[in-house]
DNA sequence: AAAACGTATAAGCTGACGCTTATAGCTTGT
DNA sequence: ACAAGCTATAAGCGTCAGCTTATACGTTTT
């Protein structure tokens, strides 16, 4: 179900920790020094996205290091393909932003603040 | 704000629902017809897809017309772009997914059981 | 072996979400 | 004018998601 995937980027902060994992992989605790939240929150996020496949563990030691798994996505491209039927004209943008070089090759995920501290 | 997007792909049956109108246009009665919810359950997610412009509306006499708008998911396709970026290799996958001849033009999009009833 | 570290899990709180019923506002038909 | 049809909105309710604190467990360090 495709909605399932949706529903995993669709907390902030769970995209943004998916968005530093596509970038290169962290371990837990380098994590929660990124963001505002207690490092159960940031292994409760890890455990939503490991749940769709979406990020991949690995353990070293007393360490747990996370990665994005690129072809979690898959789905979420393969139904954004269904559209590109339906809308041949109309979604041609979708293979033309795809296929057109990037603007701007140190282009970084959406930079999204944070919450902010709460105290 | 991507996840306010992928938030509103979130629920099955808003999914279901913005599937529908990606075909073609209908009225909230025509939706209802297809989802074993109330009207009001219908019209509240016709007002998150329109507040994300997923879907526009149109007004004749006292019927709303629905229907889906590809540039709505724009936003989605530029996010998916960057990780094209990040993973070179691997999601060539996206790439070539999005060029690739569909393999049948006669394809549905996402074939999922609405609700049971419930009573 | 004891202490410190890194992580996961349990339990509880709170707010948001998706649903329902009730109802109001337009529009059309009689 | 009145009734019927279509849609949106309000109010209330149950569930769940995301957060917190507390704690348990394995690993490393001393």
């Amino acid at each position: 179900m495709t909605s399932t995937l949706f529903r995993a980027l669709s907390d902030p902060t769970r995209l943004a920790i998916f968005e530093l994992l596509a970038r290169h992989e962290h371990s837990v605790s380098e994590l929660v020094d990124k963001f505002e939240v207690t490092q159960p929150a940031i292994s409760q996020h890890l455990a939503a996205l490991l749940a769709v496949r979406l990020v991949s563990t690995r353990r070293s030691g007393r360490n747990a290091y996370y990665r994005a798994r690129p072809e979690g996505l898959r789905p979420v491209i393969d139904w954004l393909r269904l559209y590109q039927n339906f809308w041949p004209e109309k979604l041609d943008s979708l293979k033309a932003v795809l296929d057109k070089p990037s603007p701007d090759k140190s282009a970084k995920p959406t930079k999204e603040k944070h919450h902010a501290p709460r105290h």
